[in-house]
DNA sequence: AGCACGCCGACT
DNA sequence: GTCGGCGTGCTC
């Protein structure tokens, strides 16, 4: 009876229009198929949002479907869940659709090519663990919750995982499925092999880091029902499962669940409105957890669940603050404060390990001429080009501008070209030379970073040589940090912690969460102390003292007390409209022509609490100028001011003038560079 | 995004 | 004259 099916197309055009096309005859296609359609003169992928036997489009313009993939399709609670995502997110059809379904399973075609790549522990039966009161109280309280949404505190140690498991384990009981989604970062060979150990071949891993046949595969597994645990990183919170149980979400105050390119939304909100769908809890686990959660936990809109015990009774290690301003009055101009130092050649000398942590935006890495003051910037961004000791190259991080590094200032010809202090490179260099000084040569220091985890398996690689080697040094930045559980680390420093201090609101809590974690590294193991080293140059910041005391309590009063006294979310939304694109008066006329009526809204209504149009901090990158226009708004009318911003940002779109710039509207950004 | 259509300046 | 610049409108 079905004949005409609209389909949302994969064509840039800045709406929500649904393109109707007719079903041929024995197609069996439905709501959520994915297709391809004649659209113009192009042949272009579609997605199906509904089947109907009637049409308002004119029998002369119809054209029928060109093409069916007959294995992949949209579930219909993602389906359902459209309309809402794109209403609460403010994204078109497409980009959500997207989502939906990964570019690999788009475009690709299922790898299937004999086995599986299965991980080699698979070999090992994972030990029955008994849990604790506390850990048994939350398992049963998650259980018994019907569709709310649990915030697990935990400190570090305290069995977080164990409890993740036992919920699993009793939602695939009564033939529900889970979702586990990890921070980006954390998303280690261990966490899988764990889970792998636990509940076998159902285990499902989504996430960038696959190969495109293999991701497929995963993909299709999920879809097909043979896998029921998916364990991914944020894009996951789209897996295609079926009847869920529960979703969970792990280390929830970490920053890579918010996208932050398009389309931009945040992970915690898409997992709620799914679990709304499938009346099933969602657990955000943190031993931090994020400002914002806490707070609605306060609130009342999540419930609160504690875990206060680490689960093998290991104390928590001594965290030192060493003032390095202190360090440098006496004459100590070294990266490691004295004391740092002593005792992590202790360390190394007891045959314990040892991590340096490096927050690689405490460094200049920029390199300058120290006669005249040159300094390397690309050509076309607005940013420094960063030194990279491995090809003698300079490069931007924002574009693919490489340089050879000059051997000769450009600009004045001197030789006196200094790369500051590059980051993981430099210390390990450092750290080399003062080993050997204290006769420890046979220690390895092992890099880690961005830079060099690049290639698939480099990171197990290093991951595994630490492990393996006793004593060693891993250096390293934010990755070295998350969730890795290395036996016999003893000692952990931050180089500079300082660094996480940029001008952004969130600036405190990111720095909190992050040297929280960072000493949670150190001293695992029954017999071992743990010493925690913290470097900084103002010693006497509040986060110092609240993360040496492990008060997150007092941290959260502290830092909720002053969003709630400068209006800051929770207490306000922040939005930002940026506008890119090669022409910058154009820009400019665009972000006028928003602010205008912005304004007016304002007088009005007196929606914002700031209002401001401005060069973006990174004025220019990959040759695109970028303007953004910045708002807070008052959380008592944020929902209506953002629909009023939103329908002002598509009449900019509208406009001839805004065919050659790009407008990305963002709300709470976590960047506003 | 592509592609066609159409309205103006400048050149073999 | 007509070639080609890009502003504008359309694609079921």
């Amino acid at each position: 009876m079905a004949k005409y099916a609209q389909v949302v197309i994969d064509a840039v055009l800045n709406n929500n229009q649904v393109w109707d096309y007719v079903i041929p005859s024995q197609w069996s296609v439905s709501a959520g198929s994915c297709v391809t359609v004649p659209f113009g003169k192009r042949q272009i992928d579609g997605y199906v949002l509904t089947v109907s036997d009637q049409t308002t489009v004119p029998e002369n313009l119809l054209k029928p479907l060109t093409g069916l993939k007959d294995n992949v399709m949209i579930k219909p609670e993602l389906l359902a869940l459209l309309p809402q995502i794109c209403a609460h997110f403010k994204l078109r059809y497409l980009d959500v659709l997207k989502l939906f379904i990964p570019s690999a399973v788009r475009t690709g075609k299922p790898k299937r090519n004999g086995e599986r790549r299965v991980p080699a522990y698979q070999h090992k039966q994972d030990q029955p663990v008994i849990l604790n009161h506390e850990q048994q109280h939350a398992v049963a309280t998650v259980l018994a919750g019907g569709d709310e949404v649990f915030l697990l505190k935990g400190v570090t140690g305290s069995g977080k995982t164990e409890v993740y498991m036992h919920i699993i384990e009793r939602v695939l009981a009564v033939g529900k499925t889970a979702l586990v989604l990890v921070p980006e970062i954390g998303l280690t060979p261990q966490v899988l092999a764990n889970f792998k150990a636990r509940f076998g071949d159902i285990v499902a891993m989504l996430h960038s880091k696959l190969y495109g046949g293999e991701k497929f595969d995963e993909w299709l597994r999920v879809s097909q029902g043979t896998a029921r645990i998916v364990i991914g990183a944020r894009s996951a919170v789209f897996a295609p499962l079926e009847n869920i149980g529960v979703i969970i979400i792990d280390e929830e105050h970490d920053g890579s669940y918010q996208s932050d390119s398009n389309p931009r939304y945040q992970t915690h909100d898409v997992a709620i409105m799914r679990a709304k769908w499938h009346h099933c809890p969602v657990v955000l686990g943190s031993a931090t957890p994020s400002i914002e959660s806490f707070y609605r936990a306060e609130q009342g809109q999540y419930r609160l669940l504690e875990l206060t015990k680490r689960a093998n009774n290991v104390p928590l290690p001594k965290i030192n603050i060493v003032d390095m301003a202190h360090e440098i009055r006496s004459g100590n101009g070294g990266i490691f404060g004295r004391d740092v130092l002593a005792a992590l050649l202790a360390t190394l000398k007891a045959g314990n390990s040892a991590m340096i942590f490096l927050n690689r935006r405490g460094y200049s890495q920029s390199v300058r001429c120290l006669q005249c003051g040159w300094t390397a910037k690309c050509e076309n961004c607005d940013v420094s080009m960063v030194y990279h000791r491995d090809d003698e190259q300079l490069k931007c991080h924002y574009c693919a501008a490489r340089l050879p590094f000059p051997p000769r200032c450009p600009q004045c010809g001197s030789t006196y070209i200094k790369h500051g202090a590059m980051g993981t490179q430099k210390i390990c260099a450092e750290l080399e030379k003062l080993l050997s000084q204290a006769g420890l040569l046979n220690v390895p220091v092992l890099r880690m970073d961005t830079d060099n985890t690049q290639t698939k398996g480099a990171l197990v690689k290093i991951l595994d040589e630490f492990a393996n080697a006793s004593p060693a040094v891993l250096v390293g930045t934010q990755m070295i940090a998350k969730g890795h559980h290395f036996p016999r680390v003893d000692f952990v420093c931050v180089v500079n912690a300082d660094g996480g201090f940029v001008s952004d609101y969130r600036a405190s809590e990111r720095t909190f969460a992050l040297l929280t974690q960072v000493a949670g590294r150190a001293g695992r193991e029954i017999g071992t102390t743990g010493k925690v080293y913290i470097q900084t140059y103002m010693p006497n910041h509040y986060v110092y003292k609240f993360v040496q005391d492990y008060d997150y309590l007092g941290f959260y009063r502290r830092e909720i007390a002053a969003r709630q006294a400068t209006k800051y979310p929770p207490f306000a939304t922040i939005v930002r409209v940026l506008v890119s694109g090669t022409v910058d008066t154009k820009i400019i006329e665009v972000i006028k022509g928003m602010m205008q009526p912005l304004r007016d809204y304002d007088a009005k209504h007196q929606a914002f609490i700031y209002l401001g149009a401005m060069k973006c901090p990174y004025g220019r990158l990959q040759n695109k100028f970028r303007y953004q226009i910045l708002a807070r708004l008052r959380q008592e009318t944020a929902v209506t001011t953002i629909d009023y911003l939103d329908q002002i940002v598509h009449n900019a779109q509208e406009q001839p003038l805004a065919r050659s710039v790009k407008i990305f509207f963002e709300i709470n950004p976590s960047s506003l560079s």
